[in-house]
Order: structure tokens, then C-alpha cells, then sequence
DNA sequence: GCTTCTAAGGCAATCCCTTTGCTTTAAGAT
DNA sequence: ATCTTAAAGCAAAGGGATTGCCTTAGAAGC
């Protein structure tokens, strides 16, 4: 029975701050559950029952700093477009923060559902682009080949090879992709 | 001073065998500096300071199992070697235990080097493979297109998207990094 | 070979994170 | 208004993590 009004939800959110605020604060090797706990408001056991441990809070914490705030701008053209939230996907996900979320993500996730979660988030984007585009009249790849040849590649450069990741290589990716796939 | 033939290494050898042991026998779940201390016949201080926790210990040992034994088999043709090998990365890496491994090395990796030495060993056996083929004659495709068109579509779908992966999927991938690169 | 030097491991004490049984509270149902 | 029951609070116990100090063993120089 869920009880999204009540003292559940109040929990939720003051332990969500915390693990943001102290995060910011303290950066977040220094973060215990127990901190957390006096941070929010409630006592460590009330973290554990709910989230299992420290790296589970952080992995939903994470998961929700990396929804997608507003679908992706409309510049005209599909090219633009997709180049354009490529750019800005591999920009906030290559980012030392954004590095940290996914490990978070990935980390405190025994049934893969955070993880799933993210790539559920990059789908919707570019389902987006790509129904704005075939509104207008475009040809379009499918969205299965837009994760298989932008988002893969670069996802496996950020967790695998930290180096050589730009936006000449978002872009080239997504130019590929749009000539074979329209 | 590395001392290779001494007591460090037989410390790391006999770590690392109880890591092995451990989880064999009661699962990673069950895992505990101290216990792998105690089957390892060393106090817990040691793997600290080497190691640095449970994390890095298990990184490392995940880095060493994720190592290739052999250099791919050789089947006569580029296809038919790409393809083969694509499927038994794809059948190791997705199975439960490699699943495992590669969360492990993600994992305790602070500075990336273990994610990096995945990738590396995946690199060194694709270049065989096509190494192999260029000396036959034929026309390859290049290391980095391997590694952006299979192994990353892959690798992703592991780690963010638990379902559907199957040999069908790593043919189709090898098919089409075949068709377009050479 | 013997002495010296030093990186690495052992030991032990301390801290505090984690876990768990029991109690209390508060949101929803009747 | 009363009842029911998730979920939170409390507190104690158990044990993992950390660290200063000491000991050991391998390597280098004589």
C-alpha cells in the first residue's frame, strides 16, 4: 500500500536532500548512511530498511538526477537535432558528474531496473527527435539503431576508455547513423 | 621496489585464490575483507593497505578473470572469424558470472585503469582477428569501428538493458560492421 | 656471507557502520 | 471515531574498517 501523501513521501524527499546536499557539501567519498540519517531528519535504520544500503540510496538518487528535465530542443531538421541532444547527451554524461551518476546508477542496482531506467531516458529523447522528424515529413533510423550507434559507443567510452570523448566524436556518430539509416 | 618472487606475491596469490574460493563456496554476497583474510592465512590490515577495500580487491580479481586464455580460433575467413568471436564474447559477457565480473571491475576502479584494461584485451583479440584477415588478403574494417559497432552495442545492452541478447544479435552487429567497413 | 635498509605484513585497539528485535506513530480503511 | 498495518524510531549488540606501532623478509652493498 503506498501512501505517496504521507510521511513515506516526506521521508523520501528530506533523505534525497540530504544525499544532494551533503554531497555538494562534502563530496561524496564522505557520505555515510548514518550522516545522511541526521541530515534528513530520521534515524539510520529507517535507510536501511527502506534502500538495503548506502549504495542503493545512491543509485536511485542518481537515476533521478539523470531524467531528462525537458524534451529536446526542435532546431528545424533532424540532423540538427539529433546532432545537437547527441552533443549535449555525451556533455552531461561524460562530465565528472555526470560519470559519477552512472556509476551510482549501475552500482546499487541488483536488478538492473535504475540501469534500465537511464536507457529508458535516452530512448524517449531521441523517440522524440525522431517523431518531430518524421512529423515534418523526414526519413528517419529506427531508435534501436540511434542507441546501438550513439548512445553505445559512447556509454562504452565514458565507463571503458576515458579519453579521446568530444563532440567532433558525438558528432561523427550521429552523421554515420543518419546516412545509413534514412 | 617490486619484489615479484617474495612474500608479496605469495600474499597477492593467496588473496586472490580466497576471493576465488569465497565466492565459489558461499557466493560474493558473502564476501568480507576479513573472511577472505582468514582463508588467505593474512590479517585484514594487509588487504587494506594494498587494496584499499572489498571493491578494489574484487575489481582486481574480476580484471584478471575477464583476461582471454587464447587468441581467437581461426577459421578460415574474416566472417566467419569476427562472427564467431563476436558470439562467444557475447555468451561470456552476458552470462551471470561475466555480468558479475564486469560490475566488479567498473566497480572499485577510481582512476578507470581496470575498465581500461577490458577494453584493451577485447581490442588485442579483435586485432588479431583482423590482423589474421589483412594477411590473407582480405579487406578489414577498423579496430575502432569493431569496437564502436559490436562490442559497445554489447556491452551496453548488458549493463542498461538486461534483455534480449542473443548470437542472433552479435551476428546481425558483425554483419553490419562487415557490409559497411570494407 | 654478513650487515644494513626498507617495503610490506602482523598485531591490537578503537571507532562507528550495520543489523535487528521491539515499540511507537501515522496514514488509510471500516 | 475506531481499527489496522505499513513504516519509522529506538537501542543494543555485533563486527567490519581504520590506524599507530612493531616485526619480518627480501634486496643491496660491502
Amino acid at each position: 500500500m503506498v501512501r505517496p501523501g504521507g510521511r513515506s513521501a516526506r521521508v523520501q524527499r528530506s533523505v534525497h536532500e540530504a544525499v544532494r546536499d551533503l554531497t555538494a557539501e562534502s563530496g561524496r567519498d564522505a557520505l555515510t548512511v548514518p550522516l545522511i540519517a541526521a541530515r534528513a531528519g530520521v534515524t539510520p535504520s529507517t535507510i536501511y530498511r527502506r534502500w538495503g544500503d548506502l549504495q542503493e540510496l545512491l543509485s536511485d538518487v542518481a537515476v533521478e538526477r539523470l531524467r531528462p528535465e525537458a524534451p529536446p530542443e526542435d532546431r528545424g531538421s533532424l540532423a540538427d537535432d539529433l546532432t545537437s541532444w547527441a552533443e549535449l547527451f555525451l556533455d552531461e554524461m561524460a562530465s565528472p558528474a555526470g560519470r559519477a551518476y552512472i556509476r551510482d546508477a549501475l552500482l546499487g542496482d541488483p536488478d538492473g531496473s535504475n540501469a534500465g531506467q537511464c536507457s529508458a531516458y535516452a530512448a524517449e529523447q531521441i523517440d522524440a527527435v525522431l517523431s518531430r522528424a518524421a512529423d515534418r515529413g523526414e526519413k528517419t533510423p529506427e531508435v534501436e539503431m540511434v542507441i546501438d550507434r550513439v548512445v553505445s559507443p559512447i556509454m562504452y567510452r565514458i565507463l571503458f576508455r576515458p579519453t579521446g570523448l568530444d563532440a567532433a566524436y558525438a558528432r561523427r556518430l550521429t552523421a554515420e547513423v543518419l546516412d545509413d539509416g534514412r
